[in-house]
DNA sequence: GAAATATGTCAACGAAACTGACGTAATCGG
DNA sequence: CCGATTACGTCAGTTTCGTTGACATATTTC
């Protein structure tokens, strides 16, 4: 097996602790990097799953939603370019924020073949409570100092506290044990 | 509308050209940063996707290659764990990479119950692969002197190239325009 | 007036998650 | 040693969210 061999020899990553401190930043492989940010996009988006399970919605109502909300006035074609899915798969989730009140449309002034999109009051105000637990996730991984000094410190301190230490024994793990 | 009354003045985000100088980091609201997660995630997954749908994969088979690759002689019920899903997800994905011999088990030694999972030479070819293009773009962000500067340099940095103009076209737009 | 554009919609399909139930082999605890 | 627990596999059905392909309609553009 020669890709195993070629493994580098382990370097360390930072300890949870270390992100209290004011920390330099110790070398990380971008392999490092790869799992940082799975695991720190895993709990991303998994604080606003809870929310709109709630209200019967998924990760792509939350998308539309959350797009809408801060850019109003945009266009099917805009919204189709930024999420990168068939106009099909939209118009599902759309419709469903529409018939239940989270979105309104209107014709477009210079071009009214547009349909410009716009949160209603209910639709700004779940978006601003799906908005603010991320915001909660991302202001608390960057009030750790170590945080701003490297994007692993920073992917670290996004991951649930309670699993930074799993993650942290977990990578600690790479190249050891496990030859057939 | 109290809440886009509550929206804070537009501040700058850095201009793609500025991660190719030594720039400093320009404040930045943690609303930007939730949404350059979502542009930065979707091209890092993006370069994988493209290797793997050659094989008739999904991103379900990476994360269960890249695991197993990573740390070979992993069990079921980490692997459970990390990836968060059920096992008869787990079981469907796992079951085409065995069959196809990019994945083998073996018996568990100190515990008979157990199914250790390891890469066979196809699969940490593979896996090889898929983790080559992702390094790729995270060395090509690293590279650029702003980008561990901050968050959100990183994760502008981490979003393809070509895209960079739009997106930061985009975010330029907040708050502006659109009022219903 | 013809062509291109922006959007909507019907129908079928596929990937990848889910639930709930049940089976089997191995280990553990009393 | 026997019953309970654990690790794993599997059958069956459901949901979310993506896909393709085809076609309709209104509007703008040339």
């Amino acid at each position: 097996m020669p890709r195993s061999a070629a493994r580098p020899a382990a370097r360390t990553l930072p300890s949870p602790d270390m992100l209290a401190e004011g920390a330099g930043a110790p070398p990380c492989s971008s392999d490092d990097l790869i799992e940082l940010l799975f695991f720190a996009y895993r709990d991303f988006v998994g604080d606003p799953d809870r929310i709109l399970a709630e209200y019967g919605f998924g990760r792509a109502h939350h998308r539309v939603l959350h797009f809408v909300d801060r850019y109003p006035g945009l266009t099917i074609a805009e919204l189709l370019d930024i999420l990168r899915i068939t106009k099909q798969s939209l118009n599902r989730v759309l419709k469903d924020l529409i018939e239940q009140g989270y979105i309104a449309q209107k014709t477009g002034t210079s071009d009214r073949r547009q349909r410009l999109l716009y949160c209603t009051q209910t639709g700004a105000a779940l978006a601003g409570d799906l908005t603010r637990v991320q915001t909660r996730r991302l202001t608390r991984a960057l009030a750790a100092p170590a945080a701003a000094a490297s994007p692993e410190n920073f992917l670290l301190a996004m991951i649930e506290p309670d699993e930074r230490a799993a993650v942290s024994r977990l990578m600690a793990r790479r190249g050891q044990q496990g030859a057939a």
